[in-house]
DNA sequence: CCAAAAGTGTTATCGATACACCCATGA
DNA sequence: TCATGGGTGTATCGATAACACTTTTGG
């Protein structure tokens, strides 16, 4: 598996998008370094891998550490880089992002860098790497969200069809037909409808679902 | 961009999966390292990064030096690894994939490897690592070969519809109906029928078409 | 004249879209 | 009782899939 030897002169990290929903919103994993750099600016969460490490679980160790949880859906989008094209010391980063539903807890610093969720829709200002490597992440999210459900990993246990939309909108940037995004996602077969409604958001309430189970196989 | 700092001692390679079709075989670019490792074992090419390239820069320069010709569609898989888990030294890949059209030219060595492209449907067993970044390549080639139609790349200057078709088939390893089939591509838009026929591989013959140059924008 | 591959047209089905009204309830 | 958001049904259109026969020509 080796090629022609040499040792590479290259710092690799992990950078992981960290995608969550909470029910209402969908917000962005951020952590601010307070001695930097990047100095007191909020960006994307990232680490080196640690010995033994494959990629994928220098991801997992990110976000184990930054929420609490490690079980979610995670996918790598790439590599970026390097950068640092012209200095001395070049970096390059493998890029992960994930969906997750906030439950609320606590965040975790990792390394001193303070974690907090950000309105996706009110982001600060990231260094210009990390931006484009969100972009990827987005176009990557909107163009796979349908066929296979990907946003279905940001949703909490219980769900209603206007907050599984509202988030649909949000990531995709545009309003859909109520009726059609109803009908589409109910004939996933994929949401199981719960006796019991969500009563915060309206008067009326929306019915609960949860994600079914397993699909079994078809015989 | 920086995260808490540290030299990785990481090899990082760029692997290239080459993917040609000369108007009648899809094939894979492979080398045979004489000094290996792994020694005189076909396996997919690959080299280092040099000073101040990008990751798709080495993907460039390892196309240009071992077909001669640079300016074709390339994309980046992913990274893998690193393998050399337990080892002392540990090796990790950027993997890319390219798509060409095999005008007969001569391949040059990379390195003193010595390439040569193999026929897809009779490939040698590659290691196991490269065998999982090819399937991979794979995955991505049938998901993405609809919609902006990603299969194009493989075509010559001048090609015949039968041709076209016989690729797919080969790529998704399926059959397709062949009226069904023609009629999807011409209502592309992007095919455009010649004058003149291929006449070697049946006795009616077949009409070339060539790719459309640009798409005008609308109006 | 015949084998072999190229080329062509119609129909049925499915999924996607557009669109408008009634329901339940807290205030 | 009414304003607010939740829930439902129907008609249309375009894309896809299934399917069979005719054309050309080298041998």
């Amino acid at each position: 598996m080796k090629h022609p030897t040499g040792r590479s002169s290259l710092l690799v990290t992990v950078v992981h998008i960290i995608l969550g929903f909470d029910g209402q919103d969908l917000k962005l994993l951020l952590v601010k370094h307070p001695d930097g750099p990047p100095k007191n600016r909020w960006c994307l969460p990232g680490d080196r891998l640690q010995a033994s490490e494959y990629f994928d679980q220098t991801a997992a160790r990110i976000q184990q550490t930054l929420t609490g949880r490690g079980k979610v859906h995670r996918q790598q989008l790439g590599a970026f880089g390097p950068s640092g094209h012209t200095a001395g010391e070049r970096t390059a980063s493998v890029v992960f992002f994930s969906l997750m539903h906030i439950r609320g807890e606590k965040l975790f610093p990792l390394h001193n860098c303070h974690p907090q969720w950000h309105l996706f829709r009110e982001l600060p200002v990231l260094p210009a790497e990390h931006r484009s490597m969100l972009q990827e992440a987005l176009q990557y999210i909107r163009y796979h969200s349908s066929v296979p459900p990907l946003l279905f990993k940001l949703l909490p246990p219980k769900f209603t069809i206007p907050q599984l939309q509202h988030l649909y909108e949000t990531v995709h940037g545009q309003v859909f037909d109520k009726r059609n995004f109803s009908r589409k996602m109910l004939t996933t077969g994929l949401l199981v409808k719960q006796a019991d409604k969500e009563k915060l958001s309206s008067k009326r309430g929306a019915y609960y679902y949860t994600q079914r189970e397993k699909v079994s196989k078809e015989r």
